[in-house]
DNA sequence: ATGCCGGCCCAAGGCCGA
């Protein structure tokens, strides 16, 4: 089974885009972030046309996050559990239910920046949330996986010039720590167990020919609890992507897992 | 480079992203 995960920086912009790639590439499963749309304007029909199941977790003009599958969804839930009054709409999670389930986790990481400051609180306070769920689901036993952007460049080997962000709230200490705490639970960082080099990236800014100039960072990832992580079969960067038409300024990063 | 580009709001210029 094969699982992307894709930011796509607004559906509107990027439907042709979209359409295009499940043709061509037709993931299993897709999980999106950056809708930028609220559900009733997600473009659904286009999209279960090609024969994708639709579960969507909108908001209006920012943020957004949907799973796209072949097999139907089951059990699906929308927002980061732990504070009611998070109007951000930066998660959903499915299950696929094959014979041997799998949890999905779509997540949109809040960025962070500026910091000091509320938003940057807001991101620290996400990632303690996004802990606690992780907790619960490996108490639970299911095989799940944590699919997305998310905002954390974990260590230098991940940044084209990592004293570029030394500051920047994608890979500032706390920032770092607090991925490093969550994957210390036991999760598998799948690109990078299979690929330890550098120069390995999953966003590129628009501005000042970042992809031109190969000056990318990588912060799109899938983290997999032990029981997903021994069905491991590969996790690769769909690069080619950013340099398309009209593209995202992240590319697919794609998991392969057993069925 | 405290935003160079690009997308969102929705009709202009401001907010947001990383």
């Amino acid at each position: 089974m094969r699982i992307a995960t894709f930011n796509i920086n607004g559906i509107k912009a990027r439907l042709p885009v979209l359409l295009e790639w499940l043709r061509d590439t037709a993931p299993d499963v897709a999980c999106l972030q950056e809708i930028k749309s609220v559900d009733a304007g997600f473009p659904s029909r286009e999209i279960s046309d090609l024969g994708y199941e639709v579960a969507v977790h909108g908001q209006k003009g920012f943020n957004g996050v949907a799973i796209l599958s072949r097999t139907p969804l089951v059990d699906i839930s929308r927002g980061l559990p732990g504070d009611e009054d998070d109007a951000q709409a930066r998660w959903i999670e499915a299950t696929i239910p094959t014979t041997r389930p799998i949890r999905i986790c779509c997540l949109y990481l809040p960025n962070g920046n500026p910091t000091p400051g509320p938003k940057y609180d807001y991101k620290l306070a996400w990632m303690e949330r996004l802990q606690a769920r992780v907790e619960a689901l490996l108490r639970s036993e299911s095989a799940a996986i944590f699919c997305g952007d998310y905002n954390v460049i974990p260590e230098d080997r991940d940044a084209a010039r990592p004293d570029a962000w030394r500051r920047d709230a994608l890979a500032l200490a706390p920032t770092r720590s607090a991925f490093r705490r969550l994957v210390h639970l036991g999760l598998t960082d799948a690109f990078r167990v299979r690929t330890p080099g550098s120069g390995h990236y999953s966003f590129w800014d628009y501005q000042a020919g970042a992809w031109e100039r190969d000056d990318g960072i990588r912060i799109d990832h899938h983290l997999l609890v032990p029981r997903a992580a021994d069905r491991l079969e590969g996790c690769w960067i769909e690069t080619t992507m950013r340099g398309g038409e009209k593209p995202s300024d992240h590319v697919p990063v794609w998991l392969e897992v057993a069925e």
